[in-house]
DNA sequence: TTACTTATTGGCAAATTAGCCAACAAAGAA
DNA sequence: TTCTTTGTTGGCTAATTTGCCAATAAGTAA
């Protein structure tokens, strides 16, 4: 079993990809470095927001960054992220498919 | 890329993950189906908070459960999850090994 | 029925998180 | 230097989450 310290520590980095906006950042940048400005037009909010949610990735060691000329870089820091969300997926899936079963067919 | 629609539904699956009582949750119930008594042993809250962690589990459709006389019995529902960790942890070590190339060794 | 055991739900206060605006910092251009 | 562009930080309110206690089910036993 795992203690309750190191539960902690991987609920930090959990938590850390637990908004939809870091979500997207992460699917972003999957594919390749991504300058602040190109990740902004993904969303619909301030800067200051996006600013701040990209900072949070970088706390949990999700995101690295780097500065080029006037422009921040990012990029995924650990790359099996990309992986990550096919359980997530998976629980989705498995939830829609739950309900199914429990929708009433039209009269 | 995804939507932010997807997007907001992927994290209601993390959000519910991202708590150091629900981890250990799923750690336990990983081994094997549970009771709430079972359950409480792992952890030092009050009964009513446990039973609420448990609820975001299961409304995420991580866990399921069922009742058997007076007990409760929980399981995990989508096996993957046990696989999912993985990543966090790899996302943790990389972390660690950043910040080991950052501390000053002792003069 | 009454009593007991097991777990869930309601309600509330404390803690945390989110998002906006404004102010600031850092780097290049004029 | 001053202006501009790019992104971060501070400060504040609103929203959400957490965890306790108390009250309430839902079974079981006497």
């Amino acid at each position: 079993m795992i203690t309750y310290k190191e539960a902690e520590i991987r609920s930090e980095v959990i938590k850390a990809m637990a908004h939809p906006v870091r979500l997207m950042v992460i699917e972003v940048l999957k594919d390749g470095n991504k300058s602040f400005s190109e990740l902004m037009e993904y969303f619909d909010v301030d800067k200051s927001t996006l600013s701040k949610h990209i900072s949070v990735l970088k706390v949990a060691g999700i995101v690295s960054s780097h500065k080029d000329g006037l422009e921040s870089i990012f990029g995924v820091q650990v790359p099996c992220v990309t992986e990550f969300f096919s359980c997530v997926t998976a629980v989705i899936k498995d939830k829609i498919k739950q309900q199914q079963c429990c929708i009433r067919p039209a009269e």
